[in-house]
DNA sequence: ATAACATATCGTAATATTGCGATATAAAAC
DNA sequence: GTTTTATATCGCAATATTACGATATGTTAT
């Protein structure tokens, strides 16, 4: 085993956790934030600050770019990374959808 | 190798991939869900449900419970599982911040 | 052409996750 | 007290993840 079964599970809930496992990563978590402050973000700059060795990010930013999440497109010798805005907004509404549908009703424990 | 090196990220960003890791699984989106809709969840009933052995949702259910999304009190021979609203609002709260700060403007790609 | 730089990929070791059968535990019913 | 029922834990096998050194690839300067 050591596979999980996602046929038995609904598109949905495949999508969102695939989301959240790219995302679900404290180095990736930080790649990402680097991202958004900066708007214009190369693979050099985030091995100078982060502490991880230059193969280690380039595959972090691998699986980024895999889930959709981020896009990166060729700059001359450096490659700039940014935000893809469609899968950001996707994850926005279905953790939104997921998180809100918990109203806070403790008629329980 | 193979272990994180969270030494090096804020605790802000440990924490958040920490709880994110916990939901990024199918089965536990589901069952999250189940619980959410019920407000009142035991084991067995998902086993019935979901396509996966009693052992295997016992071991979800502890993974969900360690991170602190869910809680669980003994209810005579069952056991019953709730969202812990403490963590559940901590999630929206630092998910809502990460994901918003991303306004959407590509200056860039 | 070749040197310098930036990034990607390969290969590998350590560790983590997923799933399940078997078995343990613990409460309720008989 | 024994059986039933509900859940947890153990042990294991298969697979995935994390990290990094070494090396490859590709681009700009010289």
């Amino acid at each position: 085993m050591g596979l999980t079964k996602s046929e038995i599970f609904t598109d949905e809930q495949n999508q969102l956790s695939t989301l959240l496992k790219a995302i679900a990563h404290p180095a990736r978590i930080a790649i990402l934030q680097r991202i958004i402050i900066s708007n214009t973000c190369i693979c050099g700059d985030l091995v100078g600050e982060l502490g991880l060795a230059q193969a280690t990010i380039s595959q972090h930013l691998k699986e980024l770019k895999t889930a959709g999440i981020i896009q990166g497109t060729i700059e001359g010798v450096s490659v700039c990374y940014c935000i893809n805005p469609t899968t950001w907004k996707l994850l926005e509404a279905q953790l939104g959808a997921f998180l809100g549908s918990y109203k806070g009703e403790t008629n329980c424990c």
